[in-house]
DNA sequence: CGGTGTGAATCTATTCACAGCA
DNA sequence: TGCTGTGAATAGATTCACACCG
């Protein structure tokens, strides 16, 4: 079922987002290309291929497309995903709200300190690290958030993989390396400023 | 000199986080294939857009190769940039060390609570948000991490756009709309949670 | 007519295959 | 011989242009 471009998905996963947040009935292909920047052209090929029926002379049924989208994205059913790394950027991620809501669910924490577990004031269950293989597997985790220092990120994303998690975000400056078929989102504000820097520079 | 693809930029930039952290003296183009994934055609391809000479018959010389990319992709200049909103997240960037190492120095942090800034441990100076325009303009800040609450991500990028930002990077799950010449990028941990989920439902 | 949907054409990126070099 | 570098071939994404539909 990988006929989608990957191009396309990342665009029609930021159109979900565009979506849910406007409070029309309809909305053309024109519209969302004056709120996005991406052509109408794009978004309507984008849109092909997505399947269902929300089109409509006066533009999409804004409801039942991002429905149809965050069905065929595989985006309709609850995931549950942990928190490794419990320091400023790991903890600050048990308190944000947005998760249920987008059908996410995180369900466990985890750091090498017990003291800080038993510090923090957190509404998520924490664990000692030597539990991640265990709670991962019985929760039946899917994903993770990997907010460890650089320098213990690839020996805790060997220990993720092993218990089994499928999907990785990576919020350590380091270039992982995993198996087939574990996937690693790199998120981490230097590449983007490097990123922007470069842009800037090519243009 | 835009000549450089978008793909090969990001993983340029991604290469020069491999080469900073290994301690070889050479590498060649297989070796990266291994440690990252990529073919070593698609890496001698993206290599072969950087001027300079740092090839040999045992591969590249490390330290010349990231010197080259850094300054071919305009990374070797100091930047200035910001944080506004201090929330959890905003506020954990403000004691992330990792920035002053890789050329990017955090100036200044913006918050529209005064109390929030007073009681804040800062190793950055922090102003209350009327005074954005003022600072941005008199430190010369080009770039902005984005941490506000998704309903004030839009005017308050407004207002950097306005202060002369040329950069953002966006933490709020909403799609920003900014004029031609300002650079957004979105990192948004619900957003990379739906494109890891969307890339295993599509494969 | 306003819109959408989609083959065909164009443009871009990746892969291949081999020349050139130490 | 084992590497890089690069034109040529392939594969992929975007844009275009127009048929079609309510």
């Amino acid at each position: 079922m990988n006929l989608i471009p990957e191009p396309s998905v990342e665009r029609l996963l930021s159109l979900t987002r565009l979506l849910d947040h406007l409070d029309v009935q309809f909305i053309t292909s024109s519209e969302i290309e004056s709120r996005t920047g991406w052509s109408s052209n794009t978004i309507r090929k984008d849109i092909s291929y997505i399947e269902g029926s929300f089109a409509s002379p006066v533009g999409y049924d804004r409801q039942k497309l991002a429905t149809a989208i965050k069905s065929t994205l595989g985006l309709d059913k609850v995931q549950r995903f942990c928190v490794v790394g419990l320091g400023r950027l790991g903890s600050a991620y048990l308190h944000y709200s947005v998760f249920r809501e987008e059908g996410y669910e995180l369900v466990a924490g985890f750091d090498s300190s017990v003291n800080r577990i038993e510090i923090l004031h957190s509404p998520v269950p924490l664990y000692p690290a030597y539990k991640m293989g265990e709670v991962i597997s019985r929760f039946q985790i899917t994903l993770a958030l990997l907010c460890v220092p650089p320098e213990e990120a690839q020996k805790t994303a060997e220990r993720l993989v092993t218990a089994g998690i499928k999907g990785i975000i990576n919020f350590a400056p380091v270039v992982l390396q995993v198996p087939e078929g574990v996937h690693v989102r790199n998120v981490n504000v230097v590449d983007e400023l490097r990123a922007i820097s470069a842009t800037i520079q090519c243009s």
